[in-house]
DNA sequence: TGTATTTTATTTGTCGACATAAAATTTGCC
DNA sequence: GGCAAATTTTATGTCGACAAATAAAATACA
């Protein structure tokens, strides 16, 4: 089992303990450091980082509603599964959340949200230039959080984070197989929206949005389509 | 304090205390039984429903995860607000659920959805003819809830229906308002969704669910300006 | 030796209690 | 009498422990 690298912090302020304990199990859920399927052990948990079990179920209810954990009854919990089936759903809705976020930022941006996603695309390019997938991962994700935050519309950006967070996982499955001359595509794309949200083109953000969109959803399907594994789960 | 009739119960499976205070602690809030604003103490929800603090609190941490609650940190949780201010968010992105979920029931529909449907549209005509508002409100979300499914996209469907609960109560505030021709106007606009969900026209039931979307926007609008009442909340 | 049944053990769901932080109250001072 | 500081009080966040339920192990039996 692999564990993440969380030296023992005990000291720790009264109301601060689900929060710490959601977001070591977030991240790591999401880096893949708990692969799909694993089970929590609430004991384990609480011992390793030295607190009582009822701050880390509560952080476990808060991460079963944002359905990455799966709770069986009277059973372990279980970190949920990549639903592989039924990815085209994902994709749909992924690709849908693009495009409207990135019109509403073009609408609704400030000045100030524009200095933020362009901070957030040149930590992009770097992660690119330094042929380093997870940041890449991460950075994109950011980018595009930050274009939603900008639409200033919660529903929107709550969907599309969580859809984000998603795609994180099933990436990261298979970042070792990026070519180095797509996520150069990716930052030119990148650019191109920024540019068109700058200008507050409505239109032009939603077509370079969805072309963004069907350019990642295509990567992904082919990784998914060349993968030669097994897909025998254990 | 307007308390809901939940006479006690103390008969209770293991493993049910979460859900069961879960789902009453919900229905008071979209009932508008527990209005928003309304402090939720731990202590007097125990012992009313006679049971431990803990299933409560994690109860409640999944109303928080869905927005339904407020957690003041070392304070009290109350019922979340109704956000007026930004309710054109709110609308913005019903009516694009609203859009995409008819869309693809249109499109991956199953008899068996359609009957479903059916059955609930039958429902919500009878509460019209009834002139029950609240069982109207009901009827409505489950309607368009059943549309949502038989879209089969996880995704849009938790959005929706978290919108739609949010619909639930800011109806629920102007219910007594309502006049008895446009509620009939929502039966047949509903009959005329089912007929294009029947016959698999997406880009019809596209164009039904968009003019469904905009007279119910239309309508909530209209009861908000006209409310006249004062807008202090104590 | 294989299967069914009982026993053990592990883990979850729930409970009552303590400690801490904020609010309410009282006290002290001008 | 009014305002500020100290105190009490109330409610949250966390803890350790018990009970039920499931999984695993051991035993009995054909």
């Amino acid at each position: 089992m692999t564990k993440s690298a969380t030296t023992s912090t005990p000291e720790r302020k009264r109301g601060q303990g689900v929060k710490f304990v959601y977001e070591i199990l977030r991240d790591d859920i999401l880096n893949l450091a708990l692969p799909p399927g694993s089970p929590i052990d609430e004991i384990q948990l609480a011992e390793r980082l030295s607190m009582s079990r009822t701050p880390i179920r509560e952080a476990l209810v808060r991460l079963a509603g944002e359905g990455l954990v799966t709770t069986l009854p009277n059973r372990s919990t279980v970190v949920s599964n990549i639903d592989f089936l039924n990815m085209h759903q994902f994709f749909d809705a992924l690709t849908l959340m693009y495009r409207v976020t990135t019109r509403l930022a073009a609408e609704y941006r400030s000045d100030a949200d524009l200095a933020k996603i362009r901070k957030l695309q040149a930590a992009f390019g770097q992660a690119v230039d330094d042929q380093d997938a997870l940041a890449m991962i991460s950075c994109n994700r950011e980018f595009h959080a930050a274009i939603a935050k900008a639409g200033r519309n919660p529903y929107y950006t709550g969907l599309f984070c969580r859809l984000l967070d998603e795609g994180r996982r099933v990436l990261r499955i298979y970042y070792s197989s990026f070519d180095d001359h797509l996520p150069r595509r990716y930052v030119d794309e990148h650019d191109d929206i920024i540019a068109a949200i700058d200008a507050r083109d409505i239109e032009e953000a939603d077509r370079l949005a969805r072309q963004h969109a069907d350019q990642i959803v295509l990567q992904i399907q082919r990784l998914i389509a060349e993968d030669r594994r097994q897909p025998i789960s254990l």
